[in-house]
DNA sequence: TGTACATCAGTGAACGCGCGTTCACTGATGTAC
DNA sequence: TGTACATCAGTGAACGCGCGTTCACTGATGTAC
């Protein structure tokens, strides 16, 4: 029987096992993570791991954890370094280091929001309200433009569909943000644009295609966010 | 040393073996395919599937060969069974059996879009061509509609980025098709959306987020086709 | 200052598992003359 | 019609591999009195 990191004298060693998980996970793919992996890469017996880690599982479960939490600060981060003057000019910041956290941080993308690794199920209670921090920096600054006039919604993204209405209202009041669910709706829908472009280029699909993702990525957000009625980008 | 596939006798036993190894997909995820996992699940022994396939990676190939092209069946199909009136109702019905093949196969679409089976690498030369066939329904009943006035550019997606612009044409000149730049770009920004909303829903972060994907896919995707200039949905 | 003891970090051997692939083979079926 | 032979589909044993996890253990370090 392991026990978990009761105090943190060990918190060196813990850094260092997730490091060379992730050093193992780009060498060899999300599912080449393994316990006798990192043992032999940090030159000490399998069993020394589980002294800081009761499992496979729960090593996995805190790397997700922090790379969720790793792409939120990512998204904080850019936020607060934008030289824009403007709302959206943020929110752009914003949404173009989403995109280049993933690409720097490629497998790291693939654990949170790809195939699952054979044999391990992501706890639901750690990766829904993960990926809502994420969406946190993102929703506000559409709210705080849809509020300062910045954004005037346009069809067809000024209405929400019924049904997509009713879960929202209840996602809004979980959290307990003060947000008008159409600052929710477009930011969901932004999200999957960026995401469906994310994954494509991860994965080798889109690169072949529009030969620059870099122009590419900017010019749909842009776009999309224009649509949308964001006046000051 | 296995011969392949010499003749066509074998055939049941070839589409026996892939519907196996699908079964086995769905229940244990993209890496559980096996030869020995199929072989039992066949009441066989392992080493008599490399009479049918020279190895594990030849069968997967084949695998996702044959995804891509059930996936382009299926949009020819939706556009020949369309009960639409217009070229932008086609296209919404191709857009809409997109997601439903994704829905109907979900594994099968995680192998042709998802992680990589851990130490296989897809033929780049099957992999290409495959998601250009995808391309070409949705790509076509683009072209047919702007060539009728029925779509009519649109800012911000009446523009193409030089950088993409180029890549672009190449792309087409390299399949032959006649179709102008501008339906590309506009088929692979819808597909990227598409893909987004598809990816997230299969990896189970959107449903908790929107509820009803089903309206929220449609919403969405009519939106930017209308965003675009299509006049008929 | 010295002794007794607890804790900590890690070892080494072993468990049972499933994997892709190879090899020499067997028995049934089909074909040629 | 009967015999000789090739082909085909599959068997069974074995290879070497890496995996997560357990168990009893050791030796160094820190702490209490």
């Amino acid at each position: 029987m392991a026990r978990k990191r009761d105090e943190a004298l060990n918190e060196a060693t813990v850094r260092a096992i997730k490091q060379h998980a992730r050093q193992l996970m780009a060498e060899e793919g999300t599912a080449g993570i393994s316990i006798r992996g990192i043992a032999k890469a940090m030159d000490v017996t399998p069993p020394a791991i589980y002294h800081y880690f009761a499992s496979l599982d729960d090593l996995i479960t805190a790397l997700i954890a922090e790379d969720f939490n790793g792409l939120a600060d990512a998204l904080e981060a850019a936020r607060d370094a934008s030289s824009a003057v403007t709302l959206g000019g943020e929110l752009l910041d914003v949404v173009i280091a989403y995109r280049q956290w993933a690409l720097d941080h490629p497998t790291d993308f693939q654990l949170i929001y790809g195939n699952p690794i054979p044999g391990y199920i992501a706890p639901p209670e750690l990766t829904v309200p993960a990926v809502v921090r994420t969406f946190i920096t993102p929703v506000a600054l559409i709210e705080a433009a849809l509020q300062s006039g910045e954004l005037i919604p346009q069809p067809p993204y000024e209405a929400i569909p019924p049904e997509v209405e009713a879960n929202l209202s209840r996602l809004i009041a979980d959290g307990g943000y003060p947000i008008q669910m159409l600052s929710m709706h477009l930011a969901m829908v932004m999200w999957t644009q960026l995401h469906g472009i994310i994954m494509l280029e991860l994965y080798h699909h889109l690169g072949p295609n529009v030969g620059s993702v870099d122009s590419f990525y900017r010019h749909v957000m842009t776009g999309l966010l224009r649509s949308m009625g964001l006046r000051s980008i």
